[in-house]
RNA sequence: GGAGAGGUGGCCGAGCGGCUGAAGGCGCCGCUCUCGAAAAGCGGUAUCCUGUAACCGGGAUCGUGGGUUCAAAUCCCACCCUCUCCGCCA
């Protein structure tokens, strides 16, 4: 959320930035409310002063035996009066609200103008893809003839784009999923974090995906509760309606949580494999730090997800979003794509983004500075580190061989038991 | 699921219709004392909105939302959450 003072103070750049995301909004009448709300704030404030002094009269009055019934019939008729204002107040406020939580974050001004994926700038490519000497297959194909993916019987337990792991398969899930928290807890400084996967609408709200995004949730019946997209949800929201002191930051988390979401508007899209699933598992890094740290902060966390491509030494590049690809309530997203040997494409496996204020205002998530009165909202930041059916569809990839095995990872053989083969 | 207790400032805890944004204690910050520290003493220590160039002022907030009243932390209603006991259960 974009504080309603700066939205009134910068309407022009607040409309700008819409433009370039290729959103858009009724500033108009969100101007037109904050106006008549601040004259109706006044009336108000001025009427309950009035009725705060005259009260104290009363009181002091009926202390002393006096009869205070001309005041108090006047104040009878100022209660009634602040009431009706009070209603037309609330409905301008909500008019506000709704404008002001639907409105997205500014980019950075560093991040590029552009009009979608097209306009993503490439800032560095990593690692060389291998050059093979027969067609590489596709990782659900390697997957099945080695029976570790079975994505058939998945959709008859329960629908298309569920994963259904065995043997090897599973156990390189759980591999991979010990060896980047063990990377992140042991040499990058993170927190490991085990939240609920299950949270409520004010949290939802709180990081951005309500109230405009609920087409991509999965809601439980009877409950406002919803599945998390990503650990993202739970773990900024730990801070919620808290007040933080300055020397606390930077708070680094990593979590690893299944990942949920209705890929609502992806018909067509990814349809068979491991890319687009309603349910994976993702390691996530999350950071709350001070605005001034902040963007080196986001520098840091995608080194930190580079890492775990470069110790699986698989290829990848790093791109930056331009304006009109960048999510709801980021200001600055770094993407990184791991490459596809079958497809003979890179593909997005990991998402740091820097958020700024816009979570920590709607979440309420706020620090203290020493020697400063006051709050300010922190930054907060998060990045996949990484997706962890993604980066075994790309290790199922690249280390396939022309028998239909699959070679395991160094880095990851310690996880596996020594593993170094996966074959039938 | 059944029975009970409770939600007040960073923490503990009083208040139970007006003089209470809230006693007292702890913590924290500053000053005095001290060679220094401790102890002791004094002072200061919530958040949000709003007006003002600023000094400073106004309003709101005692789990949340409604209600009663001239006036609510205090009374009434609903909801949420926490704790204890019983039952059930991975």
């Amino acid at each position: 959320m974009l504080e309603i003072k700066y939205v009134r103070q910068n309407l022009s750049e607040v409309y700008s930035a819409l433009k370039n995301r290729g959103d858009s909004a009724d500033l108009e009448a969100f101007q037109a409310a904050e106006i008549s709300r601040r004259e109706m704030l006044a009336e108000i404030e001025e009427l309950r002063h009035r009725r705060n002094v005259v009260s104290d009269e009363i009181a002091g009055m009926k202390k002393r035996g006096k009869d205070a019934g001309d005041r108090v019939a006047q104040m009878r008729e100022v209660s009634g009066r602040i009431k009706a204002l009070e209603k037309s107040l609330a409905e301008s406020e909500e008019i506000l609200q709704e404008i002001l939580i639907r409105l997205p974050n500014i980019p950075h001004p560093s991040v590029p103008v552009g009009k979608d994926e097209a306009d993503n700038p490439v800032n560095r490519v990593v690692g060389t893809p291998r050059v093979f000497d027969f067609t590489p297959k596709a990782h659900w194909t390697i997957g099945e003839d080695l029976k570790i993916l079975d994505f058939e019987r998945a959709s008859k337990i329960t629908g298309a784009r569920f994963p259904l792991l065995f043997g090897a398969g599973a156990r390189m899930e759980r591999a991979l999923i010990n060896f980047m928290l063990e990377l992140h807890t042991t040499e990058h400084g993170y927190t490991e974090v085990l939240p609920p996967f299950i949270v409520n609408r004010k949290t939802m709200t709180g990081t951005g995906q309500l109230p405009k995004f609920q087409e991509d949730l999965f809601k439980l019946e009877n409950w406002d509760y919803f599945l998390i997209p990503t650990a993202e949800v739970p773990v900024t929201n730990i801070y919620q309606d808290e007040i933080l002191e300055e020397d606390q930051l930077p708070i680094c988390y990593t979590a690893c949580t299944p990942c949920f979401r209705s890929e609502a508007g992806s018909y067509g899209k990814d349809t068979r494999g491991l890319i687009r699933q309603h349910q994976f598992n993702k390691v996530e890094m999350v950071k709350f730090t001070t605005p001034e740290t902040s963007y080196d902060e986001l520098e840091h966390l995608v080194l930190n997800a580079e890492t775990v491509l470069q110790r699986l030494d698989l290829p990848y590049r790093v791109i930056t979003l331009c304006t009109g690809d960048l999510g709801f309530s980021a200001a600055k997203t770094y993407d990184i794509e791991v490459w596809m040997p079958a497809q003979d494409k890179y593909r997005e496996i990991s998402s740091c983004s820097n958020f700024e204020g816009f979570q920590a205002r709607r979440a309420g998530i706020r620090f203290k500075r020493k020697d400063k009165k006051g709050t300010e909202p922190v930054h907060t930041l998060n990045g996949s580190g990484l997706a962890v059916g993604r980066t075994l569809a790309a290790i199922l990839e690249n280390y396939q061989q022309a028998d239909g095995s699959v070679v395991v990872p160094e880095a990851l053989r310690p996880y596996m038991g020594g593993r170094e083969v996966i074959e039938l």
